[in-house]
DNA sequence: GGTTCACTATACTGTTCTGTTTGGTAAGTA
DNA sequence: TACTTACCAAACAGAACAGTATAGTGAACC
């Protein structure tokens, strides 16, 4: 259980030395990052990161790229709640945001946005890389959700590409604005508010009669 | 009229220092903006810089906090047309709606918004100082204004606050997401589009028959 | 036993940057 | 004329870092 024992798995280094390389360059930015600290933080040894990666660019790209990928996955989880509403369409609704702003609040989440945004004018790949694959595709999941339920009659018809921006637009802002950029820990009470009072504005703006039996009314 | 002749100016030199600060800091980030070229753009001599700003950090902080406080004051302006909404509520927060986006989506904005996503781990002064100067004082303005409107009965009694934040989620969120990172320009008559929609989405939760005699319904 | 492979630790090269210093120029004032 | 103030261009010291090279370790395989 030595140290050196401990060099267990042979190819999950490329995993950790990602992982590593995340933490370091969304805690201090592409160009403050060392790549001796991430080898640091990953237990590994400088040369080892350059044997697996070819250079801080490719590093910093493929650490992106993974983390995207997670994230979205994450999100579409969420989403998923809508796929089968049943019959309360409200609190299928408030389920998939809940779930959805969890993701959004948390720390993985927030530092790959903040990135995205420090470093997109040097790497203009990232585009493609993290927003086209995070809160793009996830405002096209949306769409389609929100187009079968036009369809269905559950919401009057409207364009779905801009009602899932809109939604979430009600979803995302006020979370973020609480957050001082994240620097406050948002209670998950408050997020649930958040993403109540989300879905109540939205279908207030957007359900039908037949979607909302209730009168659209709440509390 | 020789370009040593230029050096007409005495004091506003640091303007123009801290004018090519922010430009430079926006186009290439923190650590990869050199004093060096900061004091190319601004026409002027490093030791220059030096003799008029303390440091890097404090040239930084100070082209920041100056493009915050301009911002804001054109973001106000432009809130300020629903200081006498008139008879036409609509009307006027849709005036107001399509001149915070406008703002919201030039370039010294958008640029103002990334350097902090940015910098803020590195600078946590600028909490307080962008975010607390732009969206969260453009945010409370927009609260009293709708607070206003509730107690005069235009809008249906409600949280301002929570209101306001999703007002600016409805109004920002498709924006950023068409813009591409602001890579892409959205065109005006785009702009306009999403500020209409997001005040039909809002008036259609938010406003009382008192508010909407046309019964909240467009188009 | 010998070879290969993945790794470690350390050190080196070349570059880049900050913040300062030096020496000199031009304008404004007494 | 002498003095001050603001500026310039160039060079400097000190530090940091990317990426590579060197030398050595330990396990797996033939």
């Amino acid at each position: 259980m030595s140290a050196s024992t401990a060099s267990r798995g042979r190819i999950d280094k490329r995993e950790a030395i990602l992982d590593a390389a995340f933490t370091v360059f969304s805690a201090q930015g592409y160009e403050r990052a060392s790549v001796q600290e991430i080898a640091d933080v990953a237990g590994v040894a400088k040369p080892t990161v350059y044997k697996h990666l070819q250079d801080k660019e490719d590093l910093f790209l493929q650490a992106m790229a993974g983390t995207a990928e997670a994230v979205l996955a994450e999100n579409l989880a969420a989403l998923d709640r809508l796929r089968n509403p049943g019959d309360d369409l409200r609190a299928a609704m408030e389920e998939a945001a809940y779930g959805m702003l969890l993701v959004c609040c948390n720390d993985r989440s927030r530092a790959l946005r903040y990135l995205t945004f420090a470093e997109i004018s040097r790497f203009p790949d990232l585009i493609d890389l993290v927003p086209g694959r995070t809160s793009g595709r996830l405002s096209e999941a949306i769409a389609d959700r929100f187009a079968r339920l036009a369809v269905s009659g559950y919401l009057r018809p409207c364009d779905p590409v801009l009602a899932a921006e809109q939604f979430l637009g009600l979803l995302t802002v006020p979370a973020e604005e609480r957050s001082r950029m994240g620097t406050r820990k948002v209670p998950a009470a408050e997020v649930r508010t958040i993403s109540t009072a989300a879905v109540d504005t939205f279908l207030r703006a957007y359900a039908t009669a037949t979607g909302e039996t209730d009168g659209g009314r709440q509390r």
